[in-house]
DNA sequence: AATCCTACTGAATCGTGGG
DNA sequence: ACCCACGATTCAGTAGGAT
């Protein structure tokens, strides 16, 4: 079985990690206060949406809507409530490394609380993702429009961590090559996924598709990322993280949950490394300069470079700087100089001509990538 | 031109409503103090999204894109913005009809204080509406999701405030018979539609799609409705109003978007009744006892009644009970019975054999409904 | 064997009106 | 205010048994 930690045995030291991959079995807060300051990558938190349900409800055939009534889920008031989600977010915030993001899902009864208090603690909103489901629950009252979508707000540490990791390459691909959206389409947790006690009652009232929890970790982080999971119920985001090669951490209160996300964890085979090669963009390639390629032998100091219709030339010089009429500097400073804009791409504006036709010099930047790809 | 009231012509007497189908010039919470008590349906709201816009951004061709960044979206903090969405929202609860609604469109930036400003406030959400674009801006940098979404939430006055419109037939006829999802997919609004200026230039920065707010109207509001809407901008909610056969009062500060606003919704051709006409449900249409079928002689006593499979059967009795074997009582409470069901609707359980075949007797119900219809 | 029928279910702030 | 009768209202999917 996966390990399981009472809030006396985590070790707060730094180098100890004696909590990773584990379930951490207490109260959120207090089991967020033994952990090290800045020390996750991810925080994906499913917290009690403190759903105000009134009476029963029935189906049009007079079954009874089995709804989430659990007494987690139950506060005093919208200021309990508050206080409790700040509580928790603050105590997130100080275990969250300094780029690291934060993922928390909700519906319209809770997220716009959450997400009020998410700006106030000076989280910066990277997006607000909505999770629209394939098969969602009717109103069967008809006095309202499907509720059939959760809201997720993903954002960085504030507003100036900038090098939050996003696979932005990885996600367009998954996408047809283009973006990745901030509406996702999923169905509900149903089928074989669920998970069920011995009754054939589901083990969680609410427990989350591990479709939606691999689409957030693939986004939002690397292999042997460490993710936070504060509301961890039946270990979905250990399961994925698992099988994804990130490290996770749960935290969880009731014995019930602990011991089938447990059993589940152990359950999961990891993919291999191959699988899991996140594809990037040139983003996380290795940035060349221009002048390496001179270095190299790539490119003699003397050649003329021009744009696509060799409209405008340029020479290059040996230090790596361009020449055009009276401009001279980077190959992008010159580029949107000659063409009188802010910036430019220099890599895809300038050409050099091989004999045969004109080729952008981004070629010669992917054999210098090539290279250095071998070399490790 | 359509009129343009200055806040001191505003008559504040119920009586009056010189203010009906006119823009208010001047401050949203001024105006709105301006008008009665209770006096609209329905309310539209765009508030400014408080964008905290850093520096420019430009697009991979490095043109600029040209961002709202005028001086009615600047807000000093978050306090500032809460204070000001405190306020209106506040003047709105005052002038909005007990059962009336509200919706409120915003973005990540700033929808959720706004939605934990409502809740404070004791407006009681409905939905939050997930509007869809098909035709978003792209993420430029690389760094996020596409923020292909905006949201609405639609609240009522208070949780006790039951009988709010919402026209759950006409929005599921216009969804392929199945009920209406709080997800909407429509094109931003652009071509035609987008008002520009002699330079070409758009007037106003995010003018909203007609067909969003036809959707919104459609299903929150009867013909004749009043619709207010605080921030009326380049009239949007007015146009779509006036074309729907509702009323409107539009608010707004700016001239340049009255003048727009007034010149667009005069050249609007409301649509005629029957193309406005709603389609409803059994909800609408009279109750009719059942014993009045015994009385106007479509159903005799001692007729047999039985369930769609003849399984069950029941004596029909002069004064509109029912009786199968110890059970007697109202068609719904002895349906229930034999079902062993808490509540039964009686009217679509119960048949009869008309010689063919077995028919639900609430196609008697119909017939004596026409009678009611012809008579007035 | 393939298809059909029935039962069940999912984060739900789910009615109206007369006495 | 509460109480109670009336009677209106569901989509996608899974599971298992019947045809």
């Amino acid at each position: 079985m996966s390990a399981v930690l009472s809030l006396g045995e985590v070790s707060g030291r730094p180098e100890s990690r004696n909590w990773l991959n584990t379930i951490i079995k207490g109260d959120c807060v207090a089991a967020l206060e033994a952990l090290p300051d800045k020390s996750v990558d991810v925080i994906f938190a499913d917290p009690p949406y403190n759903l105000q349900l009134g009476g029963e409800l029935t189906r049009p055939d007079q079954s009874k809507v089995d709804a989430c009534d659990d007494h987690w889920d139950q506060f005093a008031s919208f200021e309990v409530y508050d206080a409790f989600t700040r509580a928790w977010l603050l105590a997130c915030r100080r275990v969250l490394k300094p780029n690291g993001t934060i993922w928390v899902i909700g519906s319209y009864h809770n997220i716009f609380r959450v997400g009020a208090i998410m700006q106030d603690l000076n989280f910066w909103i990277l997006n607000d993702i909505v999770w629209r489901k394939t098969n969602p629950m009717p109103n069967f009252k008809g006095r309202r429009f499907q509720n059939a979508h959760e809201t997720m707000i993903w954002a960085s540490r504030d507003a100036n961590a900038k090098a939050y990791t996003f696979n932005y390459e990885a996600m367009k691909a998954a996408n047809e090559d283009v973006q990745m959206r901030s509406d996702w389409l999923f169905p509900i947790c149903n089928g074989g996924e669920r998970l069920k006690n011995d009754d054939g009652d589901k083990v969680h009232p609410t427990q989350k598709p591990e479709a939606l929890l691999a689409r957030v970790l693939m986004s939002s982080t690397r292999p042997g990322d460490i993710v936070l999971d504060p509301f961890f119920g039946t270990g979905t985001t250990g399961a994925v993280a698992k099988r994804l090669g990130r490290n996770f951490v749960g935290i969880e209160r009731e014995q019930d949950y602990i011991d089938a996300a447990s059993a589940r964890i152990d359950a999961v085979e990891p993919l291999g490394a191959t699988e899991l090669t996140v594809m990037t963009g040139k983003k996380a390639e290795p940035r060349v300069a221009f002048v390496s390629l001179i270095e190299s032998g790539l490119m003699k100091p003397g050649t003329i470079l021009s744009d696509a219709r060799r409209r405008v030339s340029a020479i290059v010089r040996a230090d790596g700087t361009l020449v055009s009429g009276v401009e001279a500097g980077s190959i992008h400073k010159v580029g949107a100089r000659v063409q009188g804009l802010d910036a430019c791409n220099g890599w895809t504006y300038w050409h050099f001509d091989d004999g045969q036709s004109l080729k952008p010099i981004d070629v010669l930047r992917s054999l210098i990538r090539e290279d250095m790809a071998k070399a490790g």
